[in-house]
DNA sequence: TCAAATTTGCTCAAATTAAATCACAAAAAT
DNA sequence: ATTTTTGTGATTTAATTTGAGCAAATTTGA
């Protein structure tokens, strides 16, 4: 295994699992302890991770005893997330022209991504970023960027939505309620969520379990329009409709 | 087997994935160690692949453990190339409606910028997250996204670039010369910077003495076609041009 | 607080890989 | 026909990477 290999690897390991330790890379990675050390070294130099007694962590994760609570809360999330993120994956066949939505579970379903022979666009720059650098073609949607999110969004990114056909999407969304459907905060966000999914033939919503009865200002689809491929559904109501899929 | 058609095959190999050893394409390719040697030693010289300790990798994952050489490099020029900036970001006024092309000293414009009332497209999308980090107001063309620059580029950028008019723009080259112009080695940037220039009314090529009388495989526009704005030039032919400014 | 357990950074030797050199054959130019 | 150029493979030498061992530093648990 070449060593440039290994540090991406190790990056990609770090990316999903937020903390790793030295041991679980040496298992993974068949190397021994030295060689782990040796390239933690190297990569916390290069600012790419954070070294810690025992292993690594991604960088910004803030594991200050006071934010104890938001950080346990902030993985449990994401157990489920990379769940949902998995399946999702899983969905995508080859010659499938794929639309993602920017936003952070949808990012994570990037890195189970592959299918090599699809096709992706995305609003989102670092998941255009990360499609490309993990060997996928990919097509950025053109438009205004917009700091909040890092996607790309408005009339323009609108209007260059309309040449496209895509035969899958997957999007993300703040609120899911059987009467308002999908809503997001920002109005733009919404109408831009909207156009691409006139644009697609299948259309999959990922959602962890906090987002179920919660209702943002501006509603982007029915509920009935999408498949929501979801974990962990608390409310019994939600349990026997077929568009959710529980993970 | 030819020559040529080695080293393309090598290249395709490294697409579908993304790193390879020498050991593996000796195997594949039937060729021994010392010929594969000298067909990675090319291609990296010609900047399509990566060398690394054992093996290649494609251009853009640069998790090199001698980043110093690179920091070096980079910061060779930097001096130069912060002039030039500055002065280029000097003469976007209010109003404009102004393209940056992709690129390290394009990217460093970007930093000198202050005229709020100017606004932006590029083809970037680490200048695109500037520009907006930065509070200005930045459009992303659209289209395929290439790792190697990080730059949108090709057919589709093409298209959507045709329906901007620009009162000025910016670009970087890799050669210039008198009779050859600016030039660059990748066909889908030249392409994608000549499209950009047509529509376009005030062309600005930024660009370090290291690059007078360098010749790159592709042209992407005539020497007169654009103002050169330079530092330090050696060579006395291009001193007395009105369009070389030398700053 | 202190001792035990774990983790770290270091050196060194072994293994692997890179670069340089030489030899040879085929193709191209003279 | 002969010289030059180009491509290939083998060999040797230099450089890099790797893994193990060990003392020092850190963390853990009583």
């Amino acid at each position: 295994m070449l060593l440039e290999e290994r540090l991406n690897e190790i990056l990609c390991i770090l990316e999903q699992k937020r903390t790793v330790t030295v041991q679980e890379l040496t298992e993974i990675l068949n190397a021994s302890e030295s060689t782990i050390r040796r390239d933690l070294t190297v990569l916390h130099r290069k600012g790419l991770l954070v070294k810690v007694h025992g292993g690594a962590t991604v960088i910004g994760i803030n594991y200050s005893t006071k934010d104890d609570d938001v950080a346990t809360r902030q993985d449990l999330n994401r157990d489920e997330k990379i769940h949902i993120a998995r399946y999702a994956a899983e969905l995508v066949q080859a010659n499938d022209f794929v639309y993602i939505d920017a936003g952070t579970t949808t990012e994570l379903l990037i890195d189970f991504l592959t299918e090599k022979k699809a096709i992706f666009v995305t609003n989102g720059i670092n998941h255009a970023k990360k499609l490309v650098q993990r060997g996928f073609t990919c097509y950025l949607l053109g438009g205004e960027l917009k700091l909040s999110t890092e996607a790309v969004i408005g009339s323009e990114a609108i209007f260059n939505l309309q040449k496209y056909n895509f035969t899958k999407g997957f999007w993300g969304t703040n609120g899911v309620s059987l009467q308002r459907g999908f809503s997001t905060p920002d109005i733009n966000e919404a109408m831009t969520k909207k156009e691409s999914m006139k644009q697609t033939k299948e259309h999959y919503i990922l959602c962890d379990s906090s987002k179920f009865n919660q209702i943002s200002p501006v509603s982007f689809a029915l509920f009935t329009e999408a498949t929501i491929i979801t974990t962990n559904v608390q409310d019994e109501q939600y349990k026997k409709l077929k568009n959710v899929k529980e993970v």
